[in-house]
DNA sequence: TGTAAGTTAGTTAATAATAACTAACTTTGA
DNA sequence: TCAAAGTTAGTTATTATTAACTAACTTACA
């Protein structure tokens, strides 16, 4: 389990993250922002790459909550999608700082260790989300003129963008609420 | 202009954060791959900032080229979304590092200038992207029961990940053929 | 036309700033 | 009272950049 300022530190990195990228990530903002001096935080974690794994876990353990969550759900396909979709726009509403992680594979480039952490996350991803397509593609709801591998990527690519969009713009709007009519269009076009 | 020593900077620059991300490209790093000394770098660029900005430059000039060149093309709205796709593919098979530059939001972080330029690139394409999907609908081409922006999000999102994977494959397949098939999946969804 | 002056592109050595991290000491709270 | 969590004051390595200098050219003009 995590102490309370392990907690506090991978939040605060995350932040930090988030506002300057991966190189704003460095001990010194971290215990500055804290408030503790820069010693004190190798108290609560051995080195800054277990800070980085820590993260990522995290981060593995939320998607996959949200993604397997579906899969056992007894709702219809399009269903699923819309609550993996909802899901993900209600996460990053709460905690906006979680959007750079969605991406980190351009942030955390450096250890093999994390590369393969990462890797394995958007493998299980895409293969929960392929397989509730397909099981879709199998009852009729959603269209069978294109593969499932394929509406993965454009659901999957398009889910990504729109909240890179919403980064972008600052967080200048509501996520939950634009989202949820943006799924509406996307519906549109998976629908059988 | 640019001298031939500052087009090798540039390049060796792209290939540097391509293959270690944005902390790979060091002066260090790049005095080193091109065989010269660090303050070498000095007489050609003024600083590390304006090597990045030349990047951008870089970047900016060639997609303005692919995606202005489509507007004042006579083809219908979806031949030119083909050319668009196909273009980007062509051009990431032979400078594979250029797709590390199609995401670098995430990378180039810092200085506000950057992202300055970042955001003017995104923005043209985007405009660009959506008025020729804004005009396919008008001729009927295109489905009128999605918004041009949402449609141009669809289409731009499953363009960026399919490129994602490509290289997070470690480019393994030949993107110009496997494109060339995905953007039927794309042309099925968009058509009317 | 030949030489003086200037330029280009490089060198080595040194700089200040910042990175992650450590040793040794002190405070604090159950 | 003792261990967990903090401190100060360092370390070493790396960063971008500058200083001082040089070899090899090109240009201008007496």
């Amino acid at each position: 389990m995590q102490t309370e300022r392990q907690k506090e530190i991978i939040s605060v990195a995350l932040n930090l993250i988030s506002e300057k990228g991966i190189q704003g990530l460095t001990i010194k903002n971290l215990s500055k922002e804290i408030g503790i001096s820069e010693p004190a935080i190798y108290r609560h974690f051995e080195s800054k790459i277990d800070i980085l794994i820590a993260i990522l876990e995290f981060f593995k353990k939320n998607t996959e909550l949200i993604f397997k969550a579906e899969l056992s759900n007894e709702a219809n396909a399009i269903k699923k999608l819309e609550h993996l979709f909802l899901n993900h726009f209600a996460t990053f509403s709460i905690t906006p700082s979680m959007v750079s992680v969605i991406f980190s594979e351009e942030i955390f480039r450096n250890e093999p260790l994390l590369i393969e952490k990462i890797s394995e996350v958007i493998a299980t991803n895409d293969k929960i989300l392929t397989s509730i397509i397909l099981a879709g593609q199998n009852n009729s709801e959603i269209r069978s003129d294109i593969e499932a591998k394929n509406l993965s990527i454009i659901v999957m690519g398009s889910l990504r963008l729109f909240v890179k969009k919403w980064q972008f713009s600052n967080y200048s709007y509501n996520l939950l609420e634009e989202g949820t009519k943006f799924f509406d269009t996307v519906r549109l076009i998976i629908k059988k």
